[in-house]
DNA sequence: CAAATCAGATACCTTTCGGTATTCGAATAC
DNA sequence: GTATTCGAATACCGAAAGGTATCTGATTTG
């Protein structure tokens, strides 16, 4: 077995992963105030000496984690559209994605929330999830405008106003989901943006058509 | 003057008037946690003892406050469906609404981001958040079930998904609106739902189409 | 094998919180 | 005008937080 003896740097690294994974499951469920270092220590098997010696400080911690999430979260994207598909379809797709995968680890969900909520009341990591956001934004912006290139229309609205809207809903979506599970079937994320991307598609072709009588 | 003299209920009255809507303040600032009773008090010209006349438990509170917004929240719906125009219109109208005038304050917006934080670590008060949700859904349901009797298509879904979706919407609005607002021009909530509904609408002479081919 | 290193444990400090018990003082009732 | 009521002030409590300083013992180094 591969799991021999563990030099004391590789011991360290597993502690620091351990203490990573108790943390995400406690912030996510207590929030990120609500779960002491304490209580991460211990979740983690571990004392407070041992997450002082391996984080700066609490927030080092959160923004290791939401650099984590962005990640994942943009991946989602780029497997989504690399389906064939209309861009509905395609749409669709990223919608129960979306609430699938980052939403069946409902954790990712929940601490998303948390991160938001506290980014309202600490400037400074309200700055740190804005960079993030924007550089998401951007990312998948490029995605579409790649993808929008073989399209028969032009979009009606500038891409980059479709990307804030979808990221808009299915942060939405996370939300309520978040707040009443049972009353949101997973579906509906999909649904939604397969809508949105019809209506896209409908004023994309009324103003194609506005344009040809001018 | 009016102002003249206070008997001991109305001056209480007062009391417990200054003492919500400092909390509003403070809540909509620091977080529901983040900001303390003694400061609540503090900054209405009192101390914790006027609070505690006048409130159970910081819980309480919570809840007056909750009620307050969602009945806010349904009066904005019910103002931008009195407008003539069609249901796209309207929800424009609607996305708008929400956008300047519960959002214009933009206490209400962040309040509502940070109850909405708040349930995730009470489950007591998420029931309570869930339940006026649930309320509020229905209410909407209700009007748009009148108004859609006048639309020459059956919507292509059943109204309670379509009340929840733009709920969802709206919710992620504010939330995206609350942690970078200036890369969320206000009328991108408007023009969302313009095109969501232009969705429905597409989709719904689609789907008359098909049956009548049946 | 001895010395140095350092991950992690322990103990502790300061601050702050929600809530309670008690007290004070002015408006009411008689 | 005296007694009573009760809104609000004050003082206090126990719990818990983040962070620091110190210590310990196993692993590494020579």
């Amino acid at each position: 077995m591969g799991t021999a003896r563990l030099s004391r740097k590789e011991s360290q690294a597993r502690t620091r992963e351990l203490l990573r994974d108790a943390a995400k499951h406690l912030f996510a469920e207590r929030g990120l105030e609500g779960a002491s270092i304490d209580d991460i220590a211990h979740e983690a098997g571990f004392t407070k000496g041992a997450f002082y010696a391996n984080f700066d400080s609490k927030h080092a911690l959160y923004l290791e984690l939401l650099d984590e999430y962005f990640a994942d979260r943009l991946d989602e994207v780029e497997d989504a559209l690399r389906h064939e598909g209309s861009p509905e379809d395609q749409a669709r797709r990223a919608g129960l994605g979306f609430a699938s995968h980052i939403g069946a680890d409902s954790e990712w969900r929940r601490l998303y929330i948390e991160f938001c909520a506290h980014a309202l009341r600490d400037e400074r990591f309200r700055h740190e999830l804005a960079i993030r956001l924007r550089g998401l934004r951007a990312e998948i912006t490029r995605l579409y405008t790649r993808r929008a290139a073989d399209l028969p229309y032009p979009p009606p609205f500038p891409l980059e106003q479709i990307t804030t809207m979808t990221g808009l809903m299915v942060d939405g979506f996370a939300l309520e989901k978040v707040l009443d599970p049972e009353a949101l079937p997973d579906d509906v994320s999909g649904t939604m943006l397969y809508v949105f991307f019809t209506g896209l598609r409908t004023l994309a072709e009324q103003s194609a058509q506005a344009n040809d009588w001018q």
